[in-house]
DNA sequence: AGGATAATTAGGGAAATCCCGTATTTAGGA
DNA sequence: TCCTAAATACGGGATTTCCCTAATTATCCT
């Protein structure tokens, strides 16, 4: 699993990380971070308001994979406040190194999803006292959720980022015979729908099943469903 | 596809349809509804605070196979407009009905989605004129969005809801087998792993087919992870 | 235009799955 | 309590998928 901070790639998408310091101002919480997880290739894009020193720590430490914030925002529906958060080993170190580099540990993830299976995370920290942040979140929070779909819908609107985020893009054919796989279709009837050799349906399901980066053309139905590629039938 | 009041249910979630009152009054719009769809078994479960007359009009007339708010609300991230929904017949057709029984054609709708593909669409309309619609909606959209994603996280948590959502229910061996399945792993692999002979394996997949009713262990799996029984891995 | 990369096409043989059975155990309703 | 339905467990044989290789055509990039 790879970050990528978008904000710092040639064609940066500076607009994304100006909107977040938009919504550091106008909520008066301290910093505000999107990330975008693509399901397959498990990369995780990301723009965010925070100090470069804590980024580049950040980045280098790979601590997306164990921040206890995005793991648990990833599978709620609701908001997670960060004061909910299991104390857990990750958690400790996570909160323990944000400490060491003047970051707040209080704050909130909202998790977006889309049609297409991708999950957006929205997190935003407060520098202000637990009691505070009750209140503060209590008034901003309807705002902050607004923000967070606003967020992950421009994104996922934005032709270069939808591409990354979808990637690896099957080819037509490729997709064509997926949906017929999905729709409980042998290899032979699909190659008579389409006209084409049995063998030479197999060949296109086998590079669908490396794209996906799956073991079995099963779990490539599953990736391809969860991404939206296909339509279960 | 069938629809389903749930607050006519013997177990009536009232509290729900209570939460929706509560969300007219507070933001001053005339309506407020919120359906559930489960992917796969096709049903479609609803609260509402329409009059009794124009919901029964609308499941007698299975106008949620045409809606399209529904429609087009569930292929969106952010808010939809009505105002913004193309023209077509299937528009014209359900909003003149709804026309003809008092029902505003000012609204949006809102989709939120959960980590199980399953999706909510909250919706309200107003009997403003277009214009004031306009302010109004401005005012109120960030607490409708949290609205909404509260109602949808209420819902899933309840068991009742989730189990019916769920259904049709797979036993649990048939689960940790199709689990296994969308992670790749073969009929051996899986028999070694739960220490029971690969034709049984096969077996439980055999049922699990059937019961969701698919042609092939892909498109069950396909099913089952678009109705959240398995996650994709 | 040329050259690299990807898409689409295909066959032979090995491996896995799927359909046909049977049998024992468990759970729930008449 | 008995009986039926569902869950669990296995096997033989036909079908299907999977892995190897490889050709031709398309497309993109400089």
């Amino acid at each position: 699993m790879e970050l990528v901070d978008l904000a710092a790639t040639p064609q940066g998408q500076s607009d994304f990380v100006r909107y977040l310091a938009q919504v550091c101002d106008q909520t008066g919480v301290e910093y505000a971070s999107y990330a975008a997880a693509s399901p397959v290739n498990g990369k995780v894009f990301a723009f965010t308001t925070y100090p470069d020193r804590w980024k580049q720590h950040y980045m280098q430490q790979e601590l997306h994979l164990a921040d206890p914030t995005l793991h648990t925002a990833s599978r709620s529906i609701a908001p997670v406040d960060w004061s909910r958060l299991e104390r857990t080993e990750s958690f400790n170190s996570v909160f323990d190194q944000a400490r060491d580099f003047g970051i707040p540990d209080v704050g909130l993830t909202i998790p977006i999803r889309g049609p297409y299976g991708e999950t957006g995370l929205f997190s935003v920290t407060s520098s202000t006292t637990p009691e505070d942040w009750l209140k503060l979140r209590k008034r901003i929070i309807a705002d902050l959720q607004l923000a967070a779909v606003y967020m992950h819908d421009r994104v996922m609107k934005s032709d270069r980022l939808i591409d990354l985020l979808r990637y690896p893009a099957l080819s037509r054919r490729e997709i064509e015979i997926l949906q017929w796989v999905a729709a409980g279709k042998t290899q032979q009837d699909i190659g008579d729908i389409l006209s084409i050799s049995p063998r030479t349906v197999e060949v296109h399901l086998r590079s669908s099943r490396e794209k996906l980066n799956a073991l079995s053309t099963a779990q490539a139905v599953g990736r391809a469903i969860s991404m939206g590629l296909i339509s279960p039938s």
